[in-house]
DNA sequence: CCGATATCAGGAGAACTGATATGG
DNA sequence: CCCATATCAGTTTTCCTGATATCG
């Protein structure tokens, strides 16, 4: 009864093909989204990282050593949740944090030797991950697919709107 | 020192752009995601509403009433999280829950009228939040971009690997 | 006894808020 | 006095793992 009409016969008079929830695109992102965090996850422990950890090594190897404020905005990582990061880093000595000199509220985050090649080994981990992560699709439409969420993440990020 | 060395003289001999951070698919994913999931939950919030009963209202009308069972199956939220769902749109009489007579372990979700009525504002919300989401592409790219979603995320959910 | 169902309790990680102490 | 910094405590949401009671 309910179930016959439930189809075919809307009662808003539009059509609603029946599989509106898989084309959303909040949807198929919110769910891509967590498969891809579980694979990068995943992957990254067998090298016993996380992906903060990349992040903030990748962030001090490309543009140098920083506060943890300023780690916290290349990254993107809260400044609450930084310090944990930090410290994880730290037991492992792939950064060093050392007190500013010039101003000593601040702490000094540098990269060591250790967290350099760490790094590297990291980077070849993510790409075979992504390898993994982007496998249907053809080196043109990965870059497609790349320019999209790029136009689409910085169109968000500076209209908070 | 350490600093100069940092961008310039990457000592794996393979050059890595600066914005390294800003190529990987997973991290445009999750931060993308981040910023579409608070679009729509403070829409849906307006409408008194959350993500999952969309998710569970829709279900109900495209594919007629079912147990928990089966809709944890459609919508793809946890049979644990999903009592707390219904108790919330049982609450608003959006649904009804009844046993199953047939099956006494079962419960059978049925969708009421305000349910439909209350389907047909999420539909509209939501339309909208979408456009908002996707402003910055054409309706080509849109497509392509619902496209590379689905056959990504279809990859993903087929093979767990 | 086995399997499915609904429910509940709770963990882990991420995103986020607020308070505090210290220093510029 | 105001602002920035680092740190800590704690909330919320999502995804996910059990455990339990009920029923087929």
């Amino acid at each position: 009864m309910t179930r016959s009409e439930a189809v075919d016969t809307p009662d808003d008079g539009v059509l609603k093909t029946p599989d509106r929830l898989r084309r959303q695109a909040s949807r198929l992102l919110s769910q891509l989204t967590t498969r891809s965090d579980r694979l990068i996850t995943e992957g990254l422990a067998q090298a016993d990282a996380r992906k903060w950890h990349y992040a903030v090594l990748a962030s001090l190897q490309d543009f140098g050593p920083g506060s943890q404020a300023a780690l916290s905005g290349r990254t993107g990582i809260y400044r609450s949740d930084m310090v944990s990061v930090l410290n994880e880093l730290a037991e492992r000595d792939l950064v060093e944090r050392a007190p500013d000199p010039d101003d000593r509220r601040r702490n000094v985050i540098t990269i060591s030797r250790r967290g350099r090649r760490h790094l590297r080994l990291l980077d070849k981990v993510l790409d075979d991950l992504h390898h993994e992560l982007l496998a249907p699709l053809s080196p043109a439409e990965r870059e497609e697919f790349l320019q999209l969420l790029t136009r689409l993440l910085d169109h968000h990020t500076s209209q908070p709107s």
